[in-house]
DNA sequence: CGTACTCCTTCAAGTAACTTGAAGTTCAAG
DNA sequence: CTTGAACTTCAAGTTACTTGAAGGAGTACG
């Protein structure tokens, strides 16, 4: 349809993609950006070909994948082999590593949970003369109480 | 009860405490440890103060909270006029954090694990041909598809 | 006393993934 | 032609450590 390139400056590209300026370059330095071309004033300029290069960067990373995966799902993207099995693998690894993460976050919330409950009952309303959180947290005991007798 | 004082070298005060001997040495430098005494040798020896106060800090980092929190939380720890309301705050505010990210994480879960099923529903058992994850990917709209139609 | 071995020392640099700051240039508008 | 936003580079800061190199201290054994 659209015969035309459009052209963006960075920040154009930055606008479109959610990601900002320095990141862009910072992308460009490490190589997941190709270099970019320069205007006649040395500023980079972008096309139709780089803003779905970045957005699909962004979506992989808004997934949480590292920068070194990024690479591997952006050179299987441009490989004409490409591999959906492979890529599959990568996202299956990474969903058990979030579920790992999540696991621990749980544990964490309802630990810190009873922490907070216990602050409240204990010492609401003011400074707690008795509070034995501090020994209570340098032993080295499970973590435990805050304000407790 | 024990009226003769420990003393510990930094690999020992590791042992007991689950932190590395470089973290140690960087707590130090960082001033969340005072500065250790030397033996005569010039290495570090530590004491039961010492195997408490490290004590807080893993606890603390176990926690989640971050260095300068801790740094907070120590000197409550310290302060003859301790107030555990303060404390609980500091808390309360990291709880809140991490439920926050706790729902981005269980978002980012199911996005990932949509993205594997349709992986394995429409690309199991060898290279797609017609995998259009990257194109999906590269297009601006909610991530989606992997090897979808 | 020597030697072997582990543990200790410092200092510098590396890690992830950017962000921030300084100082200066280019572009578009009025 | 001037203003001001957006661009440029380069260096350093962020978090919380980890890793590596080169060498000294402490302890056990013969």
């Amino acid at each position: 349809m659209n015969l035309h390139v459009r052209v963006l400056t960075i920040g154009a590209l930055a606008k479109a993609t959610g990601v900002t300026t320095p990141t862009i370059r910072y992308y460009e330095e490490i190589g997941l950006l190709p270099p970019a071309p320069r205007t006649a004033g040395g500023q980079r300029s972008y096309d139709d070909d780089d803003l779905g290069r970045l957005t699909f960067i962004k979506q992989c990373r808004d997934f949480g994948f590292g920068i070194d995966q990024v690479r591997v799902l952006l050179d299987l993207s441009i490989s004409t082999k490409r591999d959906c099995v492979e890529t599959r693998d990568i996202a299956q690894v990474h969903l058990d590593e979030v579920r790992q993460k999540l696991a621990e976050m749980r544990l964490l919330e309802r630990r810190l949970e009873s922490f907070v409950t216990r602050c409240n009952v204990a010492c609401a309303g003011g400074p707690g003369q008795d509070c034995v959180i501090f020994k209570d947290m340098a032993a080295p005991a499970k973590a435990g109480g805050c304000c407790g007798s």
